[in-house]
DNA sequence: CAATAAAGAATGAACGTTGATTCATTCTCG
DNA sequence: CGAGAATGAATCAACGTTCATTCTTTATTG
């Protein structure tokens, strides 16, 4: 009933709605059928289509980027390799591997280069993203020394994550969330050997 | 006018429409119009509109997955090392690497999940690949003796291509075509060092 | 405290547009 | 002439949007 949650409710609706048929075929009346109200409420509160999707690509994209932020702001006590096993293991949590999110996300990645909205919240992301990989990525390097192109392993880096994700929403058979991020620690500790001494 | 010319025609006038205002709104009207043609031809030779998009999902999976063929059956004169080169030049080359045909395959990934046709074809697409690409992925490691896990850099490695695939389409800004060869091979290079003794 | 007014949310039927599909007609060669 | 290809206006369904009406909650007053 309050206004926000209103709304909240709405963008659950519309990411399941993503994830159930496809962002083409999402329609409003199954929008507002899945969230059992009544035809009207997403112009009410959304006064369009359009916002209401641009505000759920928006939703999935803040609440990632916090989750990163979380973890590149906690440089007090970490060491940057600790830092950098933490980004992966966030990167695999369930939470952000759930199908439904990463469903939207790709919808969305699927119309970016035509949809200068989409775009521009999309590559605001990529870009806050990237850099905090690169800096923690160069962090780790140094201790490496000169031997390693810091810049290169971390475009790998963000390319391996993007494409795990794809598989695992593509062909969750062939691929789980726990391979996945062994792949990942697999490629990160191919450049820095001490970063997966504990377990494998 | 050879009817398979004009199908030709129509699914490349698809893919281009794709890539210009994304699949969610590509209509038949505007796919016709800019191929010149008029407003039923669509229907005339594919029935349907969503026929015509499979088809067009098709042709852009089977001119790659041909490719890819073509690479793997020379197992003849050349050394396993030489073919896994020559799998990463394919797969950046500017044929391959076409924004218009990249649109269309992320446009498809983006829908696949919820639609079993699509799902079907990119399934079946991403079999027989993924099973190639082990298969000389493993054939280049045995050289390499026990030390690698052959599987898992294979999945790292088609996951990772997937990931510069999609930074290619929507940041060709900050990633060209060259250097998310160079990125491909420093993942290589990583496990299998003789790999990139020539040139960098 | 009850009664009632006022404001805000929500409803869902109705409207208008868009777009896929059809088909009677026209065009183009052999 | 005849057969296949192409046209494009007409049709019909689907969908986003609107809005008069109903429901719910809060505020006001006797």
């Amino acid at each position: 009933m309050p206004k926000a949650l209103r709304k909240r409710q709405l963008i659950q609706a519309t990411m399941e709605c993503i994830a159930g048929v496809g962002l083409s075929q999402v329609t409003l009346a199954a929008v507002t059928r899945k969230a059992a109200l009544s035809q009207g409420i997403a112009n009410l509160h959304f006064d369009s289509k359009e916002n209401l999707l641009m505000e759920t690509l928006r939703f999935v994209t803040d609440e990632y980027n916090s989750g990163l932020q979380r973890i590149f702001a906690a440089n007090g006590g970490e060491s940057a390799e600790m830092q950098l096993r933490g980004l992966v293991e966030f990167q695999f949590s369930p939470s952000v591997t759930e199908v439904t999110k990463m469903a939207v996300w790709f919808a969305f990645y699927g119309e970016a280069k035509s949809r200068p909205t989409y775009q521009s919240i999309c590559a605001d992301m990529d870009r806050k993203s990237a850099q905090g990989m690169k800096k923690l990525i160069t962090r780790v390097a140094l201790a490496y020394g000169q031997e390693v192109d810091a810049a290169l392993i971390a475009d790998g880096y963000i390319a391996l994550i993007d494409g795990l994700w794809l598989n695992l929403l593509l062909s969750p058979r062939k691929l789980n969330r726990v391979r996945a991020k062994r792949v990942a620690l697999c490629y990160l500790s191919g450049f820095f050997p001490s970063l997966v001494e504990g377990s494998n």
